[in-house]
Formats: structure tokens, sequence, C-alpha cells
DNA sequence: CAAATACATCGAAATATTTAAATGTATCAA
DNA sequence: TTGATACATTTAAATATTTCGATGTATTTG
């Protein structure tokens, strides 16, 4: 994995509500809409699109479009290549 | 493990500089000084001493102090950790 | 078509991070 | 003990990130 991907996905980790909304992702079987994100992160809307776009730019959550609403979904091939990366980083 | 040490390790792995150290880290057995690094890695003394310190305190890295240099050893273990946390967000 | 809903984008303020020059501290060598 | 070396800390400037109100864009519903 290039260094400047794995750049990315740290930054998009390093931020205490993005780790929560992965967190609901997990807990919630990875299919969640925005509006249900909405109600648990205590953001306005616009900060937790931001927050859903970076997680989205850096491949962690995959935005399916459905009508009007926005399902995300963890995932899990992106975090594999990254815990390989890190992995490969051991001595 | 925690959020607040994910997030705190994510943080330190979002930064190109600090992943080219890790890699060189890894590259010569994790056994590298200060000024080792400061060679390679294309910023003032301080600034590096600043990356080391953000690494170090993540705990990705430990600083070993010998006489009047400082090794650098890779934690393996913060790193199964923390890809540990990541695999279990998968769904 | 008009109103409502779901989400994204823009703009701006607050805050955090990165960087380096200047300086400090500890250790070694002469 | 004096000068040099290795690294850390302080301070401050430049840059990036976070946050939210206001507004924009699709999509659905009546």
């Amino acid at each position: 994995m290039e260094l400047k991907k794995v750049e990315k996905i740290s930054k998009a980790l390093a931020d205490p509500n993005r780790l929560q909304i992965l967190k609901l992702l997990h807990k919630n079987k990875s299919c969640m809409y925005c509006s249900d994100i909405n109600d648990v992160i205590d953001l306005a809307q616009p900060s937790v699109s931001h927050h859903l776009k970076q997680l989205s730019d850096a491949e962690l959550i995959i935005a399916e479009k459905e009508g009007r609403e926005v399902k995300y979904v963890l995932n899990n091939k992106i975090i594999d290549q990254y815990t390989s990366f890190l992995t490969s980083l051991k001595v």
C-alpha cells in the first residue's frame, strides 16, 4: 500500500468522532444511514457529513445511495490492506 | 484497546515524515539513532525530535538512552494491539 | 408543481498541527 | 573543566483541521 494512502487512512482514523462512527457501523453490522449516525454522534449534521466524507475518501467506508438516503458500509478489504502494511513494518 | 489510544496512534501515523521514520526503523532492523534519522529525513533537527516524540508518546517506538545518544526501537507489540483493534471493527 | 426530507457544500471562526530558529541540558573527549 | 556533540524544549509563525450556520441539491410525497 502506498504511503500516501496509509497517511490518508491514518488521518481518517485520527478523530474520536470518526472512530465512534466506525464502531457504530461495526455494531450495526455495517448497515446504517446518515440520519441514524446523526442521531448518535453529538455534532451538527454538516459536521457528521464532513466526517463521513473523510472516512469515505479514505475508503474505510463505502457510501451507497438509496433514493434520498445514503447507506454506509464498512470496507473490510481496506482495513485488511492497512493492517497488512502496519504488520509489515514490524521487525 | 481504548479509543483514546487508537486515536493517538492514528494521529502519530498520520504524517508522511513519521511514516518514513517507521519505514527506516523497519529497514534498519529497528536500531537507529536520532542523528541517523536526522540525516535521512529532510527536516531540521528540532522537527525530527518533535516527530520522534509523537511516535514515542504513542508507544509506536521506544527510546533507549545510550550515553549521549538515543536509540529508537520499533514496538511490535503496540502495532499488534492496534491492528487487532482495527480487525475487530470488521463486520 | 410545491413542500418536505436527506444529505452535501460553502464560508468563516476556533483550534490543533507542523516547522524551525533560538536556546537549554546532558554527556563525552581532551 | 572547557569545548564539542547529541538531543530536547521553547516560542512563534504558517498551515491544516474541526465545527457549524447558512445555503444548495436531489428525491420523494401530497
